[in-house]
DNA sequence: GGCTTACTACTCGGATACTGCTTGTCCGAGTTCAGGGGG
DNA sequence: CCCCCTGAACTCGGACAAGCAGTATCCGAGTAGTAAGCC
């Protein structure tokens, strides 16, 4: 139940893409940024640009830029870009396996602890989907310096 | 973001124990009610009794038996007795590596991203928190059916 | 001088090794029960 | 007939392998920009 360390990483250079504005950035910029493996952070802007998140630009002066406004990428699709999707729980039914499963008449109803468990999921993905990119950078707003430092990283 | 079938497991097999009430019920039984691998579902269960959720009587005749009533155990009283902690997202803190890192001052307010999906978390320990496996009990025994299978299957 | 063309360098994209965790299995320590012997 | 003792079988508990997803890396396909050559 650990989420994939290319979500914290997909999340930190989006927000340095709006933070630049302009145009595309390589990935090997971004990933030195915040000392990254080059080619992996690549691996996962790949799946962003497969989600509508990014757009790619091929050859010399190419690289990633935003393929739409950070108002309008959620947390969820961050992390069902990355991740494939939001499930965590995934039911084997095993309610219909071994003795019980032998004694029992197919079931119709749904598992009730699978049930259980879709309800707690929806709740995250609810909270998720409730917060955009944007409120993020609001908030890093307060501090005018990191946005300083961060055009001046990539200067 | 895939959480363990120790989980899926845990569920089930401590519905049974309400179900069947009275005595301790070996491990092995408990596996073969849903044709799980017995040794790794007793693993689980080892969890589960440090947690405080089952106690266990060694010896012939010995087995699991429940430390309390289901109504006084939430799903996230399982997850965390499994998993360990119920956090999916841990914060590399990338904000101070790489080329941004040298160039900031060190931070004093906690990551935005890390905050972000600290909400998303806790909406999700709530979720899990607010259902009690009495709760799943009653739904199902909405279908008494499947009560008398699992005494028949343990008698 | 301007245009075309070939080249080079840089980018993304997918295919390929390595590591850590989940999953699965095994053997040992401890305890209860049963049976036999003695009082 | 009752009590004690010894043995055995069954249980949990922790230590030991195998499989798979996450992690990291490399090389190839494609493109834009550049420089040289030609008109």
């Amino acid at each position: 139940m650990r989420m994939t360390k290319g979500v914290e990483w997909a999340l930190h250079t989006l927000l340095n893409l709006d933070m630049i504005g302009g145009g595309p950035v390589s990935g090997g910029q971004l990933a030195e940024a915040h000392g990254l493996p080059g080619p992996y952070l690549v691996k996962q802007l790949q799946q962003l640009t497969k989600a509508g998140l990014l757009t790619s630009v091929p050859g010399p002066r190419g690289g990633f830029r935003l393929a739409r406004s950070l108002s309008e990428i959620t947390l969820l699709d961050v992390v069902e870009a990355i991740e494939g999707d939001a499930r965590l729980f995934h039911c084997a039914e095993i309610r219909c396996c071994g003795r019980i499963g032998e004694l029992s008449p197919p079931p119709e109803e749904p598992c009730p602890v699978k049930s259980a468990m879709r309800r707690a999921e929806e709740a995250l993905r609810q909270a998720l989907a409730a917060q955009s990119l944007m409120d993020i950078r609001a908030e890093i707003d307060r501090n005018p310096t990191i946005g300083q430092v961060v055009r001046a990283a990539f200067g």
